[in-house]
DNA sequence: TAAATCACG
DNA sequence: ACGTACGTGATTTAT
């Protein structure tokens, strides 16, 4: 008797079951009417089949699901219901708490996954059983590989079983003319076009007559309704990329270990954990012992008198770490809100005192915010959520006891990009929390986790070597962003509104020029209006880069504006229309009440550990373009005050040098202002003197390239020559500086064996591009590996550095503060009197906030607007 | 909500 | 042969 395999299309699964299973939710309010679903089909199949071996296969980015109902069955796609997407994540925890293997890679679907292990088992013998709601997945039958599709009936599961013969029967084609049988009629739900006019019946008919789309086509004219003969003659390009399309992948590059997937008890401790949270009593039943249900919900206790809060805050003195938590009003008319829009404040220091304390005229806020400070000077950690926001309401006595869990959980996870209490809940502690939580719950819940996570997540900064960065860096750093927050940019208001109507006038002129030209009026702001016009209308060369039309972006408008007056207008109608709507107009939405900007810098957005800048965004106001640049003079400092604006000149490229130990690089920077031009004399074997500026450019190309990831393509866009040229100087580059390519070697090889790269501080940045089998994605990967050390490393250095400046300032009690950061440059609005002193401290501590191989330089400006300072 | 475009380092 | 530079955010149009 041979051994047998069960695979399981996972999210078409959770799919079904989502919606063939009444909504439940558990007592925290997280749905789990999929999970419970997908649990009964899995013991089901499991009981009928019994096999050795059980893997499920998930997409990795789901983004939609089909949407069924019992009264809409079109399979039009929609976005993923949120009660279905929270189960996914807790689905996929679950089978791994009852040790089933689970199979997920990046650019591949899951189909592709469960085409390729279905096709090695059957190879070694093996029955296979695939476990499906999609019948796309039929043209994997064989004799040995049957596809089950359950069905849910008026509660009961069925299921439909087909071997390749139970195919033929059913459908009349075989599994491998199935694929051509779809790729004809098409499916709009899984985006295959199929032969327009050609449907289910007229498929099956020419299929079964003629095998596959290939035949048919050579056998064309005769083929029987002449509506079909015609539409294929017509669209046999679009019949072949249907089919392309429509035929699953057996042969993905994917790391599988048949022994991996030996099915064990399924019945562990973890998995009655599991089960007991998720509230599934039948299926406790299952499991041969029982443990008893403890719950921190037990704890929870509700503060309204004024003796217990006192009572409470003084036993939480003698704890090691409290887990606090604000909490704002919601839906309250401000009228009735209190003061500081805090209703509820929840403390934690141990699994047995949990407290919400509600705000009101017996506890006020002042009353709270008085005792927290007081605990974060006596306690050893005070654990929260998103302190640089909790800032604006309480004070922290010593900074070096706030521990923000988000902060600790980015690092840990740099790639996801927004992190949330719940989030934390359940991936530090299990904990399924459900977002629709409120009231004391929520409150004693977020304290709650907030109290027990900072150990577990200190515990694995240790484990990871970044317990140095998170306490002398990202938690120092949360004070100094708040500071610079607070203290916002000054705008002048006026200037900017004359700029921006400036702007409009001369945008009025080029739309009515450009409507003239073009002989019509059309949306110049629509890239699908514009390249119609352009491309069909007057009928522009060169209209080739097409993916949903024709590209009009800049490098292709280029192109084309030398010859044709239009586009050069469109170009700077383009360029004038981003600057008003995004920063004349953008930027006037956010001056506030002070005449000031307080833009928000996040700490826990990107993957190598840079800043951004929202709400608005001040990293990107334009400098590159003269007409752009100008807006920078309405950033002005205070009455009394100046700019003084400092940036690190080239430091990712002496990174690089320090990082490679690159000798030649090092010595070039040791020596050279012009490190573009050095490098142009020395890859180029020209003398210094004699290199071009044509020379220095392609240098100073390839030097971006390097940090960037250097790819000949790349590199051959960005100056537009031929790859193979590209290819030449990066190998002369590398001749030269031989060290550089060794190290950018070694950081791939690095996240190849290890999964990520590390920068100089320990910061870590995943790179499971790398194990991808797509080759776009694996590229990807490797570019990353060598950016992320280099851009990362600078990201620390600046961060260290802005702590440092901050905390001079402060220190020494100055008016000047620091106000902006655009990852390589600070600005600071410096009191008159003393502008030398802030040169000082920024030259002090940016060129001193690491001592690498290579000097940190930096080049310094004052002025009375940012324009000036630049 | 996604895609296209473009602003910055 | 494959098809791309690394990292962000805001605005606009179209789906």
């Amino acid at each position: 008797m041979s051994e047998k395999i069960v695979l399981i299309d996972g999210h078409s699964i959770l799919n079904r079951a989502f919606y063939g299973v009444p909504d439940l939710t558990n007592s925290e309010g997280l749905h789990t009417n999929a999970i419970y679903g997908f649990l009964n089909i899995l013991f089901k199949i499991l009981e009928e089949e019994k096999p050795e071996y059980l893997t499920v296969a998930f997409d990795v980015h789901a983004p939609t699901f089909r949407h069924e109902m019992y009264t809409d069955y079109k399979g039009t796609r929609k976005p993923m219901l949120e009660e279905l997407r929270q189960q996914v994540p807790v689905m996929k925890e679950v089978l791994k708490a009852m040790g089933v293997k689970t199979v997920e890679q990046a650019g591949l679907e899951a189909d592709d996954i469960l085409g390729t292990i279905s096709c090695l088992c059957e190879e070694k013998g093996m029955n296979v059983s695939i476990i499906s709601g999609d019948r796309d997945l039929l043209q994997l039958a064989t004799e040995k590989v049957k596809i089950r599709i359950p069905k849910t009936k008026q509660g009961k599961t069925e299921i439909e079983d087909y071997y390749a013969a139970d195919v033929k029967e059913r459908y009349s084609v075989t599994p491998r003319e199935f694929i051509d049988l779809k790729a004809l009629m098409g499916d709009a739900s899984d985006n295959i076009p199929g032969v327009p006019s050609i449907g289910e019946k007229t498929a099956t008919k020419i299929i079964t007559e003629y095998g596959s789309i290939e035949n048919a086509f050579s056998h064309v004219e005769e083929l029987k309704p002449p509506r079909a003969s015609k539409a294929l003659k017509e669209h046999y390009d679009l019949a072949q990329m249907s089919k392309e399309l429509a035929t699953i992948c057996v042969n993905a590059d994917i790391q599988y270990e048949l022994s991996d997937a030996k099915l064990g008890d399924l019945y562990t401790e973890e998995a009655y954990v599991f089960f007991q949270k998720l509230q599934f009593k039948n299926l406790l039943g299952r499991f041969e012992v029982s443990a008893p249900a403890s719950s921190v919900e037990d704890s929870f206790r509700e503060v309204q008198k004024k003796s217990e809060a006192e009572m409470v805050f003084k036993v939480a003195e003698e704890a090691e770490t409290v887990g606090i938590v604000l909490l704002k009003e919601e839906n309250v008319l401000p009228l009735f809100a209190n003061q500081a829009g805090i209703e509820r404040v929840a403390i934690c220091f141990g699994k047995d005192h949990i407290y919400a304390i509600s705000i009101g005229e017996e506890i006020t806020f002042s009353y709270v915010k008085e005792k927290i400070k007081h605990l974060t000077g006596v306690v050893n950690k005070v654990s929260m959520f998103h302190i640089k926001e909790a800032l604006s309401w309480i004070d922290f006595e010593k900074e070096e006891t706030a521990f923000d869990a988000i902060v600790a959980a980015y690092l840990l996870n740099p790639l996801k990009s927004d992190y949330e209490y719940d989030d934390v809940a359940r991936e530090q502690l299990d904990l399924m929390l459900d977002d629709k939580l409120e009231g004391m719950k929520k409150a004693c819940y977020m304290a709650y986790t907030a109290f027990a996570a900072a150990d577990v997540l200190e515990k694995q900064l240790m484990e990871k070597e970044m317990y140095h960065l998170f306490r002398d860096i990202e938690m120092p750093l949360v004070f100094t962003l708040f500071d610079m927050e607070q203290a916002g940019v000054r705008i002048e208001g006026e200037a900017l509104k004359l700029y921006g109507e400036q702007l409009g006038t001369r945008i009025a002129e080029l739309e009515k020029e450009i409507y003239e030209e073009a002989g019509e009026t059309f949306n110049i702001n629509s890239p699908k209006q514009l390249g119609v016009v352009l491309f069909e209308h007057l009928n522009l060369p060169n209209g080739k880069k097409t993916k949903t039309g024709y590209s009009t972006a800049a490098d292709v408008l280029d192109k084309l504006a030398p010859e044709y007056p239009v586009v050069a207008k469109i170009l700077e109608y383009r360029q004038l229309a981003k600057l008003k709507s995004t920063y004349a107009d953008g930027l006037a939405n956010y001056i506030s009440e002070d005449g000031r900007i307080h833009g928000k810098f996040n700490q826990t957005i990107t993957a190598t550990g840079r800043i951004s800048s929202t709400e608005p965004n001040l990293q990107n106001i334009p400098v590159r373009m003269e007409l752009g640049r100008l807006i920078r003079k309405v950033f002005i400092p205070e009455e009394g005050y100046t700019f003084v604006d400092a940036d690190y000149s080239q430091i990712e490229l002496r990174i690089l040098a320090h990082c490679s130990g690159d000798e030649a690089l090092i010595n070039a920077y040791r020596e050279a202002r012009d490190i573009h031009r050095i490098t142009a004399s020395q890859v180029f074997h020209i003398p210094f003197d004699e290199v071009t500026d044509l020379e220095r450019r392609n240098a100073k190309a390839v030097n971006f390239g390097i940090v960037y990831g250097i790819s000949s393509f790349g590199l051959s866009q960005d100056l537009s020559i031929t790859k193979k040229e590209a290819a030449k100087y990066i190998e002369s580059y590398f001749e030269t500086y031989p060290g550089i390519k060794k190290f950018l070697d070694d950081a791939v090889a690095h996240a190849k064996e290890m999964g990520y790269v590390v920068t100089l501080f320990g910061r870590r940045r995943p790179v499971p591009e790398l194990s991808s089998g797509n080759f776009v994605q694996r590229s990807f990967g490797e570019r990353v590996a060598m950016n992320a050390p280099i851009q990362g490393t600078a990201a620390d250095i600046m961060k260290i550095a802005m702590i440092g400046v901050n905390r001079a300032l402060k220190d020494k009690h100055m008016k000047s503060r620091l106000v902006l950061q655009v990852h390589d440059e600070l600005l600071i609005e410096a009191h008159e009197t003393e502008i030398e002193q802030v040169k000082e401290i920024l030259k002090q501590e940016m060129e001193g906030a690491a001592s690498l191989d290579v000097p940190l330089d930096i080049d310094m400006h004052t002025g009375s607007t940012w324009y000036e300072a630049k």
